[in-house]
DNA sequence: ATCCATGCAAACTTTTTGCACTCGT
DNA sequence: ACGAGTGCAAAAAGTTTGCATGGAT
């Protein structure tokens, strides 16, 4: 289950084919990013990146954040009653079950429900552009 | 397709249940949403009902729909990138493709999804408390 | 030397809340 | 008449934006 994990993308590349800039803030925002195997939101991406570089700002993070979707880098998360969540791209596609304890995000996959949810847009007459799926629950404890 | 439809809540029954006053506001409100079909967010609800009372408030709008929400007489969905929407409970439970053109939300459902996401929960260790699954697509134009 | 990107503060959107008053019970 | 519920305005929370300055190319 570990090693269904990320090859990470390469910002650097993805930046400079998109023809913007190479500026010290984004350097470190992509820094932290490569750093998280974790779903952190546009103010723990500004703390950790904080630590590095104190003069950077919020906005930049979400104007980054932002870039970066654009340029599929990454992916938003909006989990329920919380602010956006990042994740890095590159890893292959999966779902989401949210801890409602700890906010702890666990990643899964399931080909069965991804062809599940073709079948039913293809029966509504859609094409679907994305979707979302998430669990939301608590360890189980009863044996 | 047409008759899988809600049977509604009896909000006033509901209302009256949990020990709340019935009050000029929330029988307004409680009407407007019987008579929808759609998935209004607070601001259209808060419009629709202004119509039959002009003194009433958005907050209301917003403190009632929490307290429905609470007495499981609606349900709450947060699309992405919007205002929370609302939905009568008392249908059978469904999922949501959401028309990224017109905003249109169609319900569907799949017991097999259903199962499946048991099954997945199970599998790591977790109770569902509940869950999240929408379809964001577009109307098929090719042939 | 350009002009894209940044920091800062202010604006914005959605939702919640404090407070004095109103009205359901 | 008591106190839950309301309207209003202000506050929160998350995110975006205008503007003058700074830095990458």
């Amino acid at each position: 289950m570990a090693d269904t994990k990320n090859q990470k993308p390469d910002y650097e590349k993805m930046l400079r084919k998109a023809g913007v800039r190479i500026t010290r803030p984004r350097r470190v925002i992509v820094e932290i990013l490569s750093a998280s195997d974790d779903h952190p939101d546009a103010l723990e991406i500004f703390r950790r990146a904080s630590e590095i570089d104190p003069s950077l700002s919020l906005s930049t993070v979400y104007r980054t954040m932002k870039l970066l979707e654009g340029l599929g880098a990454i992916h938003r998360h909006a989990f329920e009653g919380g602010p956006s969540r990042f994740e890095q791209a590159g890893g292959e596609h999966h779902d989401h079950l949210i801890d409602l304890d700890t906010g702890d995000v666990i990643e899964f996959k399931s080909d069965r429900i991804e062809h599940l949810q073709n079948e039913i847009a293809e029966a509504l007459g859609y094409d679907i552009v994305h979707h979302r799926l998430e669990l939301y629950g608590r360890k189980r404890k009863a044996r």
